[in-house]
RNA sequence: GGGCGUUUAGCUCAGUUGGUAGAGCGCUUCCCUUACAAGGAAGAUGUCGGGAGUUCGAGCCUCUCAACGCCCACCA
């Protein structure tokens, strides 16, 4: 009893957490027997950057992840969630260049071996860090299964993928447009490529005709790739050229000639109808120049320098883009073959990595053929073998997986896994393997893949693929759900799909949860550049992880809308952990001497019946709302339950309860059953604070909330009748806290009351004559008439019932009139609005009957009420 | 150009088979009532963005307009 009564009044987070995390760690708790007989449920996480540091999004995915986990772990099933980093490519070896840098070296000055020790190095070092951090949220994964994306069965997984799809002809190796980032040096996908309005030019420039007079005017926004231009196309019905196809110009300011040719792509209303055509560094330029069988003509090499190659005038090589440019346009004024420059707000490609400008460039790379491999993706999402939470997504999905590109997987980096192609050092002849045939002879493919390749695989590859005979990719294979957020649908959840459902034939997951991103309070994204960010583990050191885990919950809504944060909004979840806290010392501190014997349903109160039957709709309406992922539902309903029904009401009427001997040991075997079963359905959501306090419940049913069933729906809770007339003494209660307030009567005078109507006796019987005694402050109850007239008195109506507070000298007899005109006011309008209706013959032939029912009932009982109200006025005045 | 989302109380937002609107914060009044002032009690507050339509009945369904936000595409 001394720990209890020990308790501090306000709930310390930090301690609680430090020690129920410990205690689940200790335990194993989070551990997943893939010998279990129970239904597996399984999730990976989205596996972080190594290089990431935990943030709101983290906190928010995890969350909902670890929710998800603890509810099925409760509910009977065998639970894995599956903690994990991911290597990011880019990411990760910017991190370490820059290191460097600082140094002042490159990683060429190290070469490849020793720059990927020092990156692995820096990688060993941090790998655990974001999964650390996530142990501040009660991130109840298994970290005996924690797995890296570039670990050794990872690699092995990817080397497998690669090797099969190249055998099946769905890798190909070409040299084609892509987007390549000058500061990253490498290549990057489309989908990594973000776009940016910027305000440029357009720019006309006069391309004079070979041995004749006259020019044609082409448009364009980027002068300085005029010297890789191999054509001038115009489009063939455009009567303005037609004449002109098949001519020959001479380029300005180098002379060198080229022809005029016709292509559909051009299009005849912009700009001056006349475009120049530069295969290397213009990804449609480059579709036209295959059409005409043009050789390409490289002027900007990868670092985005002009090349130093006779295309290019010598005042120009060496320059970047952007000097190029200026210098370009120089020149051609000098020349004067500049005719206009007309302002120009166009799209700009910027790697989503750096933000640097994207270079289209004509590289040979590796790309992965994907429309074999979305058929099978598009129709698992179509039969229903996929579902996307909400609904919508499904159909951005489907857009892009419908229109699907080649995917560019080769980067120019080292931090990542070396593609598995090997040439032979004389003949250049290619074989595609897991190990190198011969390494004397034979050199592997500089090239690394892109991260997300093994991102990709990661729900089978963390599982033991390509082994499929192993205990976890039997038992947890596919994953139950995957959750994330909307912004990695293309990069992650779609290349998942799709190569899931290749390697294993079988969806990685029946369900994608996508929730909403986490924004600022103006509801701007957060991101370190803007200084809007909120520190995810700085509100769990003000406010606690529960009080984070609750709040951001509360804000997560069915239609997976961005959740707008600010530190205070978190109070909200402080404040209902300590009200939680508080209620349930008030709950241990009164058990003592509970015995250990079930609740006794034949001597049980109206209150006891009442707060069962709620905590037994609550229980069902948590476990539909989890299966349909209204995850924030819960959290309202849990607060509401908790905080209006099971605080403000049950434990007050406890109170009382416990003051009466027979009934004292009862109350508090349900007082201590609905806490324990209220915990339960709270531990998903806020782990630490339910399993702290169920540790403090005597004789409880099991070792740790953690491993405690889930509570259910029971059909021996149901008490319909009971809760109703619960729910006419709380409206009693609440009226008569009203007359006390209207009349100003302190809360130190205690007033008497006359109750009547029908049967009044029966439900305001000694119990409930006790509820008002001390939560409404009455001093006497009594029964009476109804047709007594009530002088100097005030009066209110709840239901059939009639209670009458005689307030002597102190009522204002005015001021009651008053009153109940405003009530009965409220009665006419409402009632006004039923008896529209049911005098609407269309609405009585139309309306469902339970609905024209319901209306009646309604109608008879504001009739009584009102008819009430008016008796009362007239006998007032 | 195509698509999606949002618009409800002063603020932030809930509101799914269509039945006549809710929460938190804030505000007003009262209360340190022996779990909790991070608390308790009683209140006030809405032409549910505009317009039209379907319906007996619309915050919810249809159309349309407006504002804001996002995604995709990429005409140099």
């Amino acid at each position: 009893m001394t720990i209890i009564d020990n308790l501090p009044t306000v709930y310390d987070a930090k301690t609680t957490e430090e020690e129920m995390y410990k205690f689940w760690e200790e335990n194993e708790y989070f551990k997943a027997d893939n010998k279990s007989n129970k239904p597996s449920f399984s999730m990976v996480i989205p596996p972080p950057n190594v290089t990431g540091v935990l943030h709101m999004g983290h906190a928010l995915d995890e969350t909902l992840q670890d929710i998800l986990t603890r509810y099925h772990r409760m509910a009977g099933y065998e639970a894995l969630w599956l903690p994990g980093t991911d290597h990011a490519g880019i990411a990760t070896q910017n991190v370490v260049e820059k290191q460097l840098r600082q140094e002042g070296k490159s990683r060429f000055d190290l070469g490849r071996e020793k720059f990927l020790e020092k990156t692995w190095e820096w990688a060993n070092a941090h790998k655990s860090a974001i999964l650390d951090q996530c142990k501040r949220l009660g991130a109840s994964f298994d970290r005996s299964r924690e797995r890296f994306t570039f670990d050794e069965g990872c690699s092995e997984a990817v080397k497998e993928v690669f090797i099969k799809l190249y055998e099946k002809g769905l890798i190909y190796k070409g040299a084609y447009i892509v987007n390549w980032c000058p500061r990253c040096q490498s290549a990057i996908s489309d989908v990594e490529t973000e776009y940016e309005t910027e305000d440029g030019n357009l720019w006309e420039i006069s391309y004079p005709f070979k041995n004749e007079a006259g020019a044609i005017v082409i448009a364009t926004t980027r002068p300085e790739t005029m010297f890789g231009d191999v054509a001038i196309a115009v489009n063939p019905t455009d009567y303005k050229y037609k004449d002109l196809i098949g001519k020959t110009v001479c380029m300005p300011l180098t002379g060198r000639e080229i022809p005029i040719i016709a292509d559909e792509y051009v299009d005849k209303t912009f700009g001056t109808g006349a475009l120049k055509i530069t295969p290397a560094h213009d990804p449609n330029d480059f579709e036209v120049g295959k059409r005409h069988n043009l050789k390409p003509i490289w002027v900007i090499d990868g670092e985005g320098k002009m090349k130093s190659c006779p295309e290019v005038p010598p005042e120009i090589q060496g320059l970047t883009r952007e000097e190029a440019r200026i210098k370009t346009v120089e020149m051609l004024e000098v020349q004067q073959a500049l005719v206009k420059i007309t302002p120009h707000t166009h799209n700009v490609g910027k790697c989503q990595r750096c933000h640097t400008t994207i270079e289209p460039l004509l590289s040979e790379q590796w790309f992965v053929k994907m429309e074999p491999l979305a058929k099978e993706a598009i129709a698992a999402v179509k039969d229903g073998r996929i579902k996307f939470i909400p609904e919508r997504w499904e159909k951005n999905y489907l857009g892009w997986m419908e229109n699907i590109r080649d995917w560019c997987i080769s980067r120019q980096l080292w931090w990542g896994h070396q593609i598995p192609a090997y040439y032979h050092n004389e003949t250049g002849e290619m074989v595609v393997a897991k190990e190198n045939p011969d390494p004397e002879h034979y050199t592997q493919d500089p090239d690394v893949l892109d991260t997300w390749f093994s991102s990709g695989l990661w729900p089978f590859s963390t599982m033991g693929f390509p082994n499929k005979e192993t205990e976890d990719f039997k038992k947890f294979y596919p994953t139950s759900v995957l959750v994330t957020g909307f912004d990695i649908i293309f990069f992650w959840v779609a290349r998942m799909i799709t190569m899931g459902l290749e390697f294993t034939g079988k969806a990685p997951f029946s369900t994608v949860y996508i929730h909403g991103l986490i924004r600022d309070e103006k509801g701007q994204k957060m991101s370190k550049s803007k200084g809007n960010t909120i520190d995810p583990v700085k509100i769990i050191d003000k406010y606690g992880c529960d009080a984070l885990r609750f709040t951001m919950t509360s804000l997560c809504t069915y239609g997976g809308q961005d959740i707008k944060v600010s530190d205070e909004k978190f109070e909200y979840g402080r404040n209902f952990a300590n009200k939680i806290w508080n209620a349930s010392r008030f709950v241990l501190m009164n058990l003592d001497g509970i015995d250990n014997k079930p609740i006794d349903f034949a001597n049980i109160t109206l209150a006891d019946k009442w707060i069962l039957d709620r905590l037994n709709t609550v229980a069902k309406e948590v476990n539909e709302n989890i299966k349909n992922y209204r995850i924030g539902e819960i959290a309202h309903i849990l607060y509401d339950f908790f905080w209006n029904e099971y605080c403000d009401w049950y434990v007050e009427i406890a109170k009382i309860q416990l003051q009466d001997a027979n009934i004292k040991a009862n109350t508090q075997r349900v007082m201590k059953y609905v806490l324990d079963m209220a915990l339960r359905l709270l531990h998903p959501i806020m782990p630490h604070i339910t399993e702290k306090i169920y540790s403090l419940i005597p004789n409880k049913d099991f070792p740790a909330i953690i491993r405690a069933d889930y509570p259910k729906f029971e059909d021996k809770l149901v008490f319909t009748k009971e809760n109703k007339e619960m729910e006419l003494v709380i409206e009693t209660i609440k009226s008569l806290r009203n007359v006390r307030q209207s009349f100003n009567i302190s809360p130190s005078i205690k007033v008497n009351i006359v109750i009547s109507g029908k049967d009044a006796e029966t439900l305001y019987n000694n119990d409930v004559i006790s509820y008002l005694k001390r939560l409404a402050r009455v001093e006497n109850a009594s029964f009476a008439n109804s047709n007594e007239a009530p002088k100097k008195s005030a009066t209110t109506v709840v239901g059939d019932y009639k209670i009458i507070v005689p307030l002597e000298d102190l009522i204002d007899l005015k001021a009651e009139i008053e009153r109940q005109n405003k009530k009965l006011e409220k009665l006419n309008k409402e009632k006004a609005g039923l008896m529209a209706r049911l005098n609407n013959d269309k609405f009585l032939s139309n309306a469902r009957p339970e609905v024209i029912e319901e209306t009646r009932a309604k109608a008879d009982e504001l009739t009584k009420q009102e008819n009430t109200i008016e008796e009362l006025i007239k006998s007032l005045s």
